[in-house]
DNA sequence: CCAGACGTTGTT
DNA sequence: GTCTGG
DNA sequence: CCAGACGTTGTT
DNA sequence: GTCTGG
């Protein structure tokens, strides 16, 4: 799963490590604390130019499906199964021609045994940001004018897959973290995505999956640095509880 | 056919 | 306890 | 995901 | 818009 995340790299630096050719406007600041419907930084190709342009853009966290008639959704939207978001007519034409990337320092799991939630940060092992898999959508606001630039509203979700390896110790969902080989193809506005084609992106998430770290941390409270220091007595295990 | 939903996580 | 907002 | 709210009548 | 349930 991944409800919560952080990314600790300004905009125009996700602009050089995606190698994006357009940036959009009002990219969000760095947060340690970046929540549900919430503006992201999403990576994305648009399919209206040719060739296809990569673009780095501010995108709403929680998917809106073109069909929807307001903004807000009585069902979460902010993840998507990877194992059947070619199937729900939530995310079937995200999934087939309209993926991204999120980018990501780490994200937050809670450990629940329970009542007690204890937190926990995940990052890579070599300090690059992950690569999510995630997937978009335009949705036209009906309540506005028709020359007004908060008409058009872009969202996004995450996918998540079952936790396999260590991750698999504090939760059974994980965010699908896609290694840079295989970026372009994900992306690829002209690949028609289905069922299959998710199933081959979570596969190769899976090594990558392995080599995660993570650490407890203290309630995830406020916005700073201070959110992903370890507790007192975990010092930065990536192996065990 | 039309009406109504369209989803995830976690917990039991 | 359950829904809503961020 | 968590935090915080959880409502009505009447009037504009 | 498209699928599901009745």
């Amino acid at each position: 799963m991944c409800g919560r995340y952080i990314i600790t790299d300004t905009a125009s630096d996700l602009a050089a490590m995606f190698e994006v050719e357009h940036e959009g406007s009002n990219l969000p600041e760095p947060s340690w604390n970046i929540k549900p419907t919430e503006q992201i930084p999403i990576v994305l190709e648009s399919a209206k130019q040719e060739p296809a342009v990569r673009r780095l853009e501010s995108a709403r966290w929680s998917l809106i499906p073109s069909f929807a008639t307001e903004m807000a959704s009585s069902f979460p939207t902010f993840n998507a199964r990877s194992e059947s978001a070619a199937e729900k007519p939530t995310f079937k034409k995200s999934v087939a021609s309209r993926r991204a990337l999120v980018p990501a320092t780490g994200y937050y799991e809670w450990h629940t045994v329970g009542a007690k939630k204890t937190p926990y940060f995940v990052h890579s092992d070599d300090g690059m940001p992950l690569a999510f898999a995630g997937l978009y959508s335009w949705w036209r606001n009906p309540a506005l004018a028709e020359d007004d630039p908060a008409r058009w509203v872009l969202s996004a979700t995450i996918l998540t897959a079952d936790a396999q390896g260590p991750l698999a110790a504090i939760h059974d969902r994980i965010p699908v973290a896609l290694p840079e080989e295989t970026w372009d193809q994900w992306l690829d506005p002209h690949t028609v995505g289905d069922q299959a084609f998710v199933d081959a992106a979570v596969a190769a998430s899976r090594s990558q999956a392995e080599t995660l770290r993570f650490y407890e941390v203290a309630p995830i409270v406020g916005n700073g640095p201070e959110l992903i220091e370890p507790v007192a007595g975990d010092s930065a295990r990536s192996d065990t509880m």
